[in-house]
DNA sequence: ACACGTGGTACTGTATACAAGAGAGTATCC
DNA sequence: GGATACTCTCTTGTATACAGTACCACGTGT
């Protein structure tokens, strides 16, 4: 979708690596690991791992302990309904922003959607991460509409902090056959210029997605506890300065 | 206002001195520098100055030039145009959802920013770094009403980003003056539950202070540009590689 | 006079060495 | 036995050393 940026420095890749083990579930809420872990770990050393984790302490993910390691911060799913909050506020005000625009640029903003999201079932896809790229895609595409590109950049940054949980709702057929029916819906309406219906219609699917998400990661949360191992434990996530 | 968060360490101060110097304008915008002036300048070494230098990079400040120097960021007022409507929406937002404070809670978050802007003539500060501040403390404090931590936090980083141009406005006792009319006119209309009003001032008030703030800022930029003395341009501002 | 190739310098990116303190474990005392 | 003080290890915070290359300047050839 937006910028690729392919990390070209140790510190963005090491930065993409952690951002995917907490994504893949790796790294838990309530983990503890030092730096050196982290550096043997991808094989860099001190300085671009702790580049990387700053900017992750930034964005939320972890949080670091003066002299004493570093922590997942749990998921905080007051902090997540308020994210979803400010995604549906962006998303409304962006469809509500689209009458100002004449037919042909709504046509060509609506076309590449439209083909992606208007097709009969055979030719949907069933893969859980694509779709979740696709549906990051799609109401990334609304708000690029509205033409602010704080809009834009706020509206990603949600993007990337509610990930976590949300693509887990395209783990299930039946939400991704939801998804393919509220987003042709939506698609519709705005074909038929109905900005406040696919306001409506939007807050709705929304909050749908966000109950959906936190089910499912709070199951997922119980299943990756029980998997612990002890050598697990022992590598990862026992308090850092208990020795062996 | 927000936690005051006094470093603690190197790297945060170093963040704070070079931030007051990019918003006293003695960091001008196309300046050059390198991380070792920037430690020289602070006492501090590369390490920490290179975490104030990404910090201000992700913050949309500086840009770094690969294996070629530090640059400051020529103000880009598209940009802030779209960070103040952003501001717009929020406070609008906020201040919208008060319909649904009962009064006690309305009167126990008004109370406390009347008695800094309900105030006769006499009692009213002229110092523009207070006003600023409180000004600041204003609009935020509409927007934490809204009881949402995430509208907070990007109202917080939308306020750091603007305040560089913002806090000229109040170099001006005229626009001292209105502030505290327009003010005062909305915590009235506040306390009379007028919320669709208020945000119709709201989006007044905001928007008159953007356009001043913008042509306050070509000023000083004009000015700052004039003032280079052949010193500081071999100190700081000449192509980095230039040699002496 | 101009284009092109080459060398040197200065800069960031990365690795490593050093400093200081937080915390677990142990020994000691009552 | 329990509480307390202390030591020792391990951690992050900071400083510095090293590596690689982008850019400027100069020189050379045409």
């Amino acid at each position: 979708m937006q910028s690729i940026a392919r990390p070209q420095n140790l510190a963005d890749a090491v930065y993409e690596q952690l951002k995917s083990e907490l994504f893949e579930f790796q790294l838990l809420p309530g983990d503890r690991f030092t730096e050196i872990e982290v550096a043997e770990r991808t094989g860099a050393s001190r300085t671009p791992v702790r580049q990387a984790l700053y900017r992750l302490q930034r964005e939320g993910f972890i949080d670091v302990n003066f002299r004493n390691g570093w922590e997942v911060r749990p998921l905080d799913f007051d902090q997540l309904d308020a994210l979803y909050e400010m995604r549906v506020l962006l998303e409304q005000t962006s469809v509500r922003r689209m009458k100002k625009l004449p037919a042909e640029e709504l046509k060509a903003i609506l076309r590449p959607l439209e083909k992606v999201w208007c097709v009969n079932s055979s030719k949907r896809s069933h893969d859980a991460g694509l779709v979740a790229q696709w549906d990051e895609e799609f109401h990334c595409a609304l708000v690029a509409a509205s033409g602010n590109s704080e809009f834009v950049r706020v509206h990603r940054e949600i993007t990337e902090r509610i990930r976590i949980v949300r693509r887990l709702d395209f783990t299930q057929q039946a939400r991704i056959a939801a998804t393919y029916a509220e987003h042709s819906a939506i698609l519709d309406a705005l074909g038929h210029r109905a900005f406040s219906a696919v306001a409506d219609q939007l807050a709705t699917h929304i909050e749908v997605s966000r109950v959906e998400a936190r089910k499912l990661t709070l199951l997922k949360l119980q299943n990756a506890r029980k998997n612990f191992s002890p050598n697990k434990i022992n590598h990862r996530t026992v308090p850092v300065s208990a020795g062996v």
